[in-house]
DNA sequence: CGCAGCATTGACGCCTGTCAATTTGAGTGG
DNA sequence: CCACTCAAATTGACAGGCGTCAATGCTGCG
């Protein structure tokens, strides 16, 4: 659905600027407490997006962080040499552009792949709100430490699985991210090509195509009538468990 | 060299509470500003650690931030299912323990591979001080998210490089960072085996020993008669170049 | 309708993992 | 000082997983 607020909107204090897109059953909703400990205590620029818009364009001066509202966004680093890879995913909730603040420039783009809303924070003004607010700081710290642990665990990942394990867990991982923020996980609508997933994940496209169809055949996921981007996934737990599996044995689960 | 500060000095409070092991010949001195930012701010526990001291057991309860004075330390995560892997290296001015924050449990174990010393620094005094220090506040940001561009520079390297560029990079990167603390990084000694290495570069030992012979032959490392640990750089910058080929032609720099 | 991008599938080859034998080196005790 | 022991490292042979190349199918769009 095309989205109408157009105009980014400045300066807002309200304590809650944006309504949550979707709202969890429970009363328990950490990205809603983080979003309103950060409206009123510094000036938050609410920004649409549409897929590919990039916010935090790599060599670019670093200023700003990205809390994702809405929509969901790819991150890809770039060597010099001209070596790529889509490092990492971001949903309703994380965080972009924590790579900058080291060296003053962001170091990777973070590109929509959907249609989606983020709060755009001067970093300096956050600075200044942490310091005041103990619990905003300590909740900036908690991201960035999610940041690192995430990227530890796909290191794993990607040095100690075979590829249709690593295929498998990259599903499984995305649809228990969805799960987490309270959007249904046995559904998900992959917004990468076959050859991001494959540099995401460490291995060429056709290999990805592979896994996929080798879990397909396992009978862990499905494809959709909706087109082979779609995957519907009738087991999570077993998806996740394969997906831990050194061996890269799919007998489980026969027709 | 062993170090005769075995007694923890308790509540230092003087703006230098231990003499930088290596002073870089000019002024500029990054890591020796950070101490002594430090120092004075909050209580540090100064802590004398030995080859094989772990100070951030995985699993246990967060508590503590430290940062490395003198030695080098790597990291060791640990899956559920019992796969691991040497995640990082750290040396003089590095963190240990931002894993912790976000859960609340160290992810990773730190073990010191040498003779050394750690501030240890309790994390809410810390929170506290960076309230008061906003300086500091940027220090601690900067460092986490070095933490987190290292981390995906290394995913870019597992995922785009043959076996032996891994190694070439790894080398260099380790050279590189000890020249940037002021030490001579001409010869390195490896502090890990052949095994640590692979699973940190997500090999098999024998590809890394097969990789370290095909650079010897390449005249782009040599070892020393100090043992098969000890690598010698004739030219760091050629090293780093072979880092970062995808192709693993060693053709260069013929005998 | 034809084109272009994306995805699938097969054939083939190479990089690297696996297994095994051997050598080197460090630590220990006689 | 030397023999002994064991972990670490090297090296070779072999095989398998995955990359590479190529052909084909599918889908959306001008």
């Amino acid at each position: 659905m095309p989205s109408s607020n157009l105009s980014p909107l400045h300066l807002v204090h309200s304590n809650r600027a944006a309504p949550p897109p979707f709202s969890p059953g429970r009363g328990f909703d950490p990205v809603g407490d983080m979003l309103s400990l950060l409206a009123g205590r510094l000036a938050i620029r609410v920004q649409s997006v549409h897929a590919g818009d990039t916010l935090c364009c790599a060599g670019r001066p670093f200023g700003h962080l990205y809390v994702v509202n809405a929509g969901c966004f790819k991150t890809t680093s770039c060597a010099a040499d001209g070596r790529h890879q889509v490092v990492a995913l971001q949903f309703r909730g994380d965080w972009l552009g924590f790579d900058g603040i080291a060296s003053g420039r962001y170091a990777c783009d973070a590109v929509a792949m959907d249609v989606g809303e983020v709060w755009a924070l001067r970093y300096e003004e956050l600075m200044q709100a942490c310091s005041c607010t103990p619990e905003l700081m300590a909740g900036v710290h908690r991201e960035m430490s999610l940041a690192i642990q995430r990227a530890r665990d796909a290191m794993l990942s990607r040095c100690t699985l075979p590829a249709t394990s690593r295929v498998a867990e990259f599903l499984a991982v995305w649809a228990t991210s969805l799960a987490g923020r309270g959007q249904r996980a046995e559904q998900i609508t992959l917004r990468l090509t076959r050859a991001e997933i494959g540099s995401h994940l460490g291995m060429t496209l056709e290999s990805v195509s592979r896994s996929l169809a080798s879990l397909v055949r396992g009978r862990l996921i499905r494809f959709t009538e909706q087109g082979r981007r779609v995957i519907y996934i009738p087991d999570l737990a077993a998806l996740t468990a394969f997906g831990q599996s050194v061996t890269g044995d799919i007998s489980s689960r026969a027709p």
